[in-house]
DNA sequence: TTGAAAGCGCTAACAT
DNA sequence: ATGTTAGCGCTTTCAA
C-alpha cells in the first residue's frame, strides 16, 4: 500500500522496451511485435499496473467519463422508481464500455450555476440529461452552448437544439392504452396526464383525446383530463378531482403507476372497485405495478433499452457523429385492473 | 465553444503576474499580495478560467473526487427506495464540499473485479460504500488492502478493519419498536427479518427477542423470525409463512418498510385487519410507509444524517484522521397499523 | 511576496 | 517496429 505506484515507466522498464511503445500497446496494440507485447503484457500483471486516468486525460484532452445530469425536485427523485431503473441500466452500459460516469443533481439555481461551471471546465467528455419534471431548456442551452456533447431522456422542448435524445413512442402508447380500455367496455375514459410542458405530456394527452375522438365517445364538455406531477399523492389527488367533477367516468389512463396507485387509495376509499367499477391503465410498469392491489395493467417503458440507446448515442456524438433522435416503442401489460 | 479554453498560463498573463502566484491564489491565497489578488480575481472572471481538475490531480495525486459502491443484487436496486434516498443525501453533502463522484455498480464477480482494479488505480481518493443485502466483505478486504480510504453504511462484520462507519442503532430502535407494541396491547409479536449476515439484521433480531425475554412474553417453542431480502415480495412471502406457523400471533415487527407493504398485501388477501387484528411496526419511513393503507407505524431512519456523516468521516480519513464509527439513533414514527 | 524551474504520467508526432 | 522528444496544465520546492 505504500510501494510507488507502477507507472507506464515501471512497465517499460520491466519489459525492456521503451515507454512509447508500451502506450502503443495500451491503445489498440498496433504497431508493437508480438514479442514486445507478450513482455508488456507480463511485465503489467507483475506490476498490477493500471494507467493513469489523470495522465491520460491531460494529454489527450479527453475524460474518459460522462455526467448523468439529474434536475429534479428533490422528493420526486426519492418516489419515482424509474430513475433507479434508468440510472443502473446507464451505469451498467457505460461500465461495459469502459466509461465512467458521475451523477450531478441539481435542485436550485445555485447547484445549477455550480453544476455547468463545472460541466464547461471540460471534466467530462458529455452529458446524459434527465429532467422528467422539471423545466430543463436553461441548462440544455447552456451545455449546447458550451459544446458539450449531450443527450436527453425526452424529447427537447427545442428541437432544433444540437442535442441527441431518446424517448418512447407517447402518442402510439397511450392510443393503444385508450383503445384497449375502449375493448374491454369502457366509454368514459378520463386521464391523469403528467405534468404540462414536457412533450411526453403533450404527444400522451393527444393520443388519449385522439383516441375518443375516433371512436365517437369523447364527452361534449370539459375534457376530463387532470394533470399531476408523477408522484402518488399527486394522482391521489387527481382521482379526486376527477370523481368531483366527472363522477360518471368508467375507466382512467393514468401517465405514471405511481399515480395509478395513489389514484387506487382514492378509489378503495370511496369505495369504488377496480375493475369492475373503474377500470385503471398506468404507465412505466414500475415495481410499483407489480405490487399493486390489485396488480396494474399499464405500459412498459423499456427503461434498460433507453439507457442503453442513451449511452451509445452519447458515445457517438463524442466521437464526432450528428445528434439524432431516438424513438422506442411501448408494450402494453395486461394485468388485473382493467376487464 | 471553439476557443482555446483558459488555462492558469492565460490567466496569469491577463494579470500581470507568474502562474505560481496564479496557483497560490487558487489554493488558499496565502503569500499573495492583495494587489495580485485582485489582478488575478479580474483575470479569471474574464477568461471564465476553472481548473483543469487532470492537471491538478496528476501533480497532486489526489483525484478530487471518491466513489460511491454500490454492492446489490439489480433487482433491489429498483425496488429499495432508502438507495436513492441516500444516495441523493450523499450527492447533495459532496457537492456541498466540492467533490465530485461517481457511481459504481457491484453486481457479479466481473463487474467487482473490474471496479477493484478501477479504484486500486487510484482513480478516486476513496470509497463509500453500500451493501446492504449483499456480502461485501471480500470488496471491503480489497479497498483496505489497498490502502483506499472507505467508509461503509453499516457495521462492518470484521469490527478490526480500519475502515469508517456508519449506522443506525438497530438494537435499540429494535427494542423500541417491540416495546411500542407491548404498550399497545400485542402479547404474541413475530419478526421479520432482513437477509441474515449483516450486523444490522443480528442486532435488531437481539434488540427483538430480548425486548420479549424483558417482558415475559416469549414462546417456549422456536421463536417466530422469518427472515426477508427487504423485497416487497420477501414480506408477502414471509407474512404467510408466519401465519402458516405461528396463526396466533397478533403484532410483526418487520425490518423494512417495503417488506411491511408486502405483508399487509398477505394480511389483506387472507382477511386479517391491520391494525385490529394484526399490528404492524416497519423500518425506514421510506415513502411506502406513508403511502401504504393504512399508513405505516415505523422506525425512522435519518438517511440524511447518515448521506452527511458517510461523507464526513470519509473525508477526514482522506486527509489522514482515524476511521470511526458513528452511529445515529432512530425516531419511532407512529400512524396507523399500531392502535 | 514573487518567479523560475522541475516534474506528475501519459500520448503523439517525428525520427530511425 | 521502436525509441526520442516535447509537451498537456498544474503545483511546489527553491531562490531571489
Amino acid at each position: 500500500m505504500n510501494q510507488h505506484k507502477a507507472t507506464i515507466h515501471d512497465v517499460a522498464r520491466i519489459a525492456g522496451v521503451s515507454r512509447a511503445t508500451v502506450s502503443r500497446y495500451l491503445n489498440g496494440g498496433k504497431w508493437v511485435s508480438e514479442d514486445a507485447a507478450a513482455k508488456i503484457k507480463v511485465a503489467i500483471e507483475q506490476t498490477h499496473y493500471v494507467a493513469n486516468t489523470h495522465a491520460r486525460a491531460l494529454v489527450t484532452g479527453r475524460a474518459g467519463s460522462v455526467a448523468f445530469l439529474l434536475g429534479e425536485p428533490q422528493k420526486l427523485l426519492f418516489e419515482d422508481p424509474n430513475f433507479a431503473t434508468l440510472l443502473r441500466a446507464v451505469a451498467d452500459e457505460l461500465g461495459k464500455r469502459g466509461t465512467s460516469f458521475l451523477l450531478m443533481t441539481t435542485d436550485n439555481k445555485d447547484e445549477e450555476r455550480r453544476n455547468i461551471a463545472y460541466l464547461q471546465a471540460g471534466h467530462v467528455d458529455g452529458v446524459i440529461q434527465v429532467a422528467w419534471h422539471q423545466d430543463s431548456s436553461k441548462m440544455l442551452a447552456a451545455l449546447v452552448k458550451a459544446g458539450i456533447p449531450t443527450v436527453v431522456a425526452e424529447q427537447p422542448s427545442d428541437e432544433t437544439l444540437p442535442v441527441g435524445y431518446v424517448h418512447v413512442e407517447d402518442y402510439g402508447s397511450a392510443r393503444k392504452a385508450c383503445e384497449y380500455l375502449l375493448s374491454r367496455g369502457a366509454r368514459r375514459l378520463a386521464m391523469i396526464a403528467g405534468p404540462e410542458g414536457p412533450s411526453g405530456t403533450r404527444d400522451r394527452v393527444h393520443g388519449f383525446l385522439d383516441t375518443l375522438a375516433a371512436a365517437g365517445v369523447g364527452s361534449s364538455d370539459a375534457a376530463p383530463i387532470v394533470h399531476g406531477d408523477y408522484s402518488s399523492a399527486s394522482g391521489e389527488r387527481a382521482m379526486s378531482e376527477l370523481l368531483d367533477f366527472h363522477p360518471d367516468i368508467d375507466a382512467v389512463f393514468i401517465s405514471s403507476d405511481a399515480m395509478a396507485v395513489g389514484a387506487m387509495k382514492t378509489l378503495r376509499a370511496r369505495g369504488i372497485a377496480v375493475p369492475d367499477d373503474m377500470q385503471i391503465v398506468g404507465f412505466d410498469d414500475s415495481s410499483a405495478a407489480m405490487l399493486a392491489d390489485p396488480p396494474l395493467t399499464t405500459v412498459r417503458q423499456p427503461f434498460d433499452q433507453i439507457g442503453k440507446h442513451l449511452v451509445d448515442q452519447l458515445l457517438r456524438i463524442i466521437a464526432g457523429e450528428q445528434p439524432i433522435g431516438v424513438t422506442l416503442p411501448c408494450e402494453l401489460v395486461v394485468r388485473d385492473t382493467t376487464r
